[in-house]
DNA sequence: GTCTATACATTGATAGAC
DNA sequence: GTCTATCAATGTATAGAC
């Protein structure tokens, strides 16, 4: 059977996307690589075509997931928006939808268990995210800061049973956030 | 056979304190019950007299964690061991040793994937500490948020490759921690 | 490029001897 | 209370047909 052009590819993009999206609902370790394959629409045999192993798939996973953090940073023109996306962020909606929400809550603690090369790849790529929103603060050590601090709020909010209390973390989180804001370069 | 009287209640703590450090280890998701039964010197036969399964473990995993973080924050008497508690916390030795490290960077995102009881315990266990920390502090959103930040920041440099990414990122979040203790309450 | 089939280890969990 | 032995199910990974 023949397939067309760039065909491989994009099936390639498909596992990343559709496995990433299983692996942060999930959790990586706990996502075998049947689910992985089958959520992208083949089968295990045809994922060993594409990735040598799961830890592969994890690097370029977390590659895909922080180009997408970044290109999203990347957007942001004025203060105002800044201050929108921290919300967002910072928001109830993020916390109880991890598939379609940012990767370093939910598998930065499995990349610190991953290879060399995974954890490569993910300095790489938050290095550009940092940069990118260090540009917008003003000052890469904020923005550094911010980015540690609503990724921490947000998995803790997810281990909490009730919604106060999730509330609760993330409104401290966002007072926080924005005291570091302005007291950075931010105006 | 015989057991002197306390033994089941003793065999059970090491399994809790053993398996802890494996499950920070490790991660929870990887580590087997055949494992986890092993480091605390039993088999996994024995493991089931004690817990109806993984996730009850979990549970008693995070419970008696945090109530280990909040004696050790009980102890600080003066705003000098309070940011040595903090430079302790954000220090590479925590970075490099997760298995007697805090529970929070490496397993709060898998207790978001476990069961409402596990999300519970931790809720209730997560309080006490806060508690404890806004009473050094004297507010109770600044210490939910430097909490959230120090476990972000420790978790996000533990995925990181290169010694000087962990150290910026360690010493971000300890800048930005102090700034938050100085416009809390605290003198 | 993807499938089915399968190898082989490990998983969580149970039963019964001691 | 803990052991050994064992279960069915699932894990990662490979081989070969199409």
């Amino acid at each position: 059977m023949r397939y067309p052009p760039g065909h491989r590819a994009e099936t390639r993009a498909r596992l990343v996307r559709e496995g990433g999206a299983l692996a942060k609902r999930e959790g990586f370790a706990r996502s075998g690589v049947d689910d992985l394959a089958r959520v992208a629409g083949m089968t295990s045999g045809a994922f060993y075509r594409h990735f040598a192993g799961k830890d592969e798939l994890l690097a370029a996973i977390v590659e895909a997931e922080l180009a997408t953090t970044r290109a999203r940073f990347a957007a942001i023109e004025t203060n105002e928006q800044l201050l929108f996306a921290l919300d967002a962020y910072l928001s109830m909606t993020h916390v109880r939808n991890p598939e379609i929400g940012c990767v370093l809550p939910t598998l930065a603690a499995e990349v610190g268990r991953g290879s060399a090369e995974t954890r490569g790849a993910f300095e790489r790529a938050l290095a550009e995210v940092t940069d990118v929103l260090a540009e917008k603060i003003g000052d890469r050590a904020v923005a550094s800061a911010v980015l540690t601090q609503c990724v921490g709020a947000v998995m803790i909010a997810r281990g909490l049973e009730s919604e106060a209390a999730r509330r609760a973390v993330l409104a401290s989180a966002r007072k926080s956030a924005r005291a570091l804001l302005l007291a950075g370069n931010l105006a």
